[in-house]
DNA sequence: GTAGGGTTAG
């Protein structure tokens, strides 16, 4: 490292300083830090902050404590320095003495404590610093923006935002924009997006990877190819998180084959973007493929995680390959050295339980080392529903619902089992335990995308502008409809329990409308994508098989489940928990009771 | 020195 013949200067210490910061090389840091030492090398305060500054990064406070209190001048920076590595290792009131006790102040120690409040959640304390610090630069506003965020706040947040007026960069903005996605508002953050846009603030990578996410929850394709061209028309640097936000876009809004391409075309891949790649193969009911590519993670040397166990065995469940997921299961802890959580158990439930192997996925509930959660006795309860197991699914609905009692879709769920056997009394048992329990309804909502627009619709909301051609429209199709043999589930509807509310304006669910519009909105042949928050329920399941014949389009619905490709009449779930009979027949069927 | 980003079972 050193040369005997060249002298460092405090420069030379500072930049290799910084370098070992970065990487971060605590050894070769400390090393480094010694030899000089040795050499009787006097540091300068520069040389004492960047110091101070690289124990701190590399989690040695100790270090950092100790030449803090030695240092014998200490400036603006060498405080900053130390409140924001206190602040860091949680020690917000040592952090808050120093900063009071500081001779003088500039704006980065005022926004060090607001960033440590807001780390602790105390945004009142970090108000407080935030308005006394009379040198408020775009930091300030930004961490402060930020901690409305991450504290629920976006009304606030954006109140300051607004304020703002031009004095935003590119960081306030990609905070705001974060701030609505990580809230569930992904319309919203792309709007800001476009309003970025029109200020001609330059978008970052960070930029994208938010907007990326919006895409991949709003399941807006168009949208998400639109940025991704974005990326390579501004040479922004796609690196693993970028990679990564691109995979998992393309996966979940339906596209399997350009997130393998992305995923093959980066030239570093670290574990987030293998998860994405094996989650993504696996919901798309490749397993073999998921298979594969965890095979060819291990000889790159990547070490596996919960997650990529979570991609692999659901993977494996929805193509059926039972002996496969039984032995990676088996083999997760021994081999790999990650301990099964409850989730890989509640997906050996529904891989066992999917195959028929009722019995055996009842005793590993039973024998699971955690407690059992709602999940994985609602991923049993499905294929005793599957299988017709009547015996088994009374067992499993007890504890469901004294798991779970807020939960409304483990009722909805359950009133469909009883109505499927015409136990209406259980019916309206489940309907009145509902009310009891002031059980509320999520809203449905399903998106869909016209000419990068993408268009909500909410249950029980009539305020989209074609709203009236719409239901026309639905109230022709169901007439043609009925011209292929299907009856609409009105016997059912009585007694059934809807998982969304349904005002009495609007007569469909969400996902119904939200198709309706694509067939009206595009050309024919041209595939229909539309994502829901709900599960489908099975007459709209039905209803879209009969659509895509009728009208002759792919429909692919992304639901909260899972992927439902409607084409031709048939669905690519191979109606796997949609055993949907029109009511009229329930009664002629045998159930083994 | 201080602010912004990614994968998870029904």
């Amino acid at each position: 490292m050193l040369r005997e013949d060249v002298f460092p200067d405090n420069t030379t210490f500072s930049v290799v300083l910084r370098a070992c910061t970065a990487v971060p090389a605590a050894r070769a840091g400390e090393g480094f830090h010694c030899q000089i030492f040795k050499l009787g090398f006097e540091f300068d305060l520069f040389s004492q902050t960047g110091l101070l500054d690289f124990y701190a990064k590399v989690g040695d406070l100790s270090s950092a404590k100790r030449l803090f209190a030695e240092m014998p001048d200490r400036d603006v920076v060498a405080h900053n320095v130390m409140i924001a590595a206190l602040g860091k290792f949680g020690y917000a009131s040592d952090a808050r003495k120093l900063f009071d006790e500081m001779p003088d102040r500039n704006s980065a120690s005022y926004n060090s404590m607001i960033s440590i409040y807001c780390k602790l959640g105390d945004i009142h304390s970090a108000g407080l610093i935030f308005y006394r610090n009379p040198v408020k630069d775009v930091v300030s506003w930004n961490a402060m923006i930020d901690g409305y965020c991450k504290l629920d706040d976006l009304t606030k947040a954006w109140e300051l935002f607004d304020r703002m007026g031009s004095a935003k960069n590119s960081i306030t903005w990609n905070t705001m924009i974060s701030g609505y996605v990580q809230h569930g508002e992904f319309g919203r953050a792309i709007s800001i997006f476009q309003q970025m846009q029109e200020q001609n603030v330059k978008p970052t990578e960070i930029t994208m990877v938010s907007l990326l996410s919006a895409c991949a929850h709003l399941g807006a394709l168009d949208i998400g190819k639109w940025i991704h061209a974005y990326i390579r028309r501004q040479n922004l640097r796609t690196d693993v998180v970028l990679g990564n936000a691109l995979i998992d876009m393309y996966s979940k809004c339906g596209s399997i084959e350009a997130a393998l391409d992305v995923f093959h075309g980066l030239p570093m891949k670290n574990i987030f973007c293998w998860n994405s790649i094996i989650v993504g193969l696996g919901m798309h009911g490749y397993g073999d493929d998921a298979i594969n590519a965890f095979v060819e993670m291990e000889k790159e040397g990547i070490k596996p995680d919960g997650v990529t166990f979570v991609g692999l065995l659901s993977g494996c469940s929805h193509s059926g390959l039972v002996s496969e997921g039984r032995d990676y299961f088996s083999q997760m802890s021994g081999v790999y050295g990650v301990n099964p959580g409850i989730e890989h158990y509640g997906c050996m439930v529904d891989l066992l339980g999917r195959a028929g192997f009722l019995e055996e996925a009842l005793e590993l509930v039973k024998t699971m080392r955690m407690k059992p959660n709602s999940v994985v006795w609602g991923s049993l309860l499905r294929a005793c529903r599957i299988y017709k197991d009547t015996k088994i699914s009374e067992q499993v609905t007890q504890h469901l619902l004294e798991l779970d009692p807020h939960d409304g879709g483990n009722y909805v769920f359950l009133s469909n089992i009883y109505a499927s056997v015409n136990r209406w009394e259980d019916v309206e048992l489940c309907r009145r335990l509902m009310s009891e329990r002031g059980v509320h309804k999520t809203p449905g909502c399903s998106s869909i995308e016209v000419g990068n627009i993408v268009h909500e619709f909410v249950a029980g909301d009539t305020s989209h502008p074609q709203f009236t051609q719409i239901n026309t429209f639905l109230d022709e199709i169901s007439w043609e409809l009925r011209g292929l043999g299907h009856e609409p589930d009105t016997d059912s509807v009585l007694h059934d329990i809807e998982e969304e509310e349904k005002e009495s304006a609007v007569r469909y669910h969400s996902e119904r409308i939200a198709v309706a519009f694509g067939i009206m909105s595009t050309p024919p042949g041209k595939s229909i994508r539309v994502v829901k928050n709900l599960r489908t329920c099975d007459d709209c399941h039905a209803t879209l098989k009969l659509i895509s014949k009728l009208f002759m389009r792919v429909i692919i619905v992304r639901d909260k489940n899972r992927f439902h490709h409607f084409r031709d009449g048939s669905c690519s779930c191979k109606d796997y928990c949609y055993a949907f009979v029109p009511t009229q027949f329930i009664a002629r069927i045998q159930y083994d009771e």
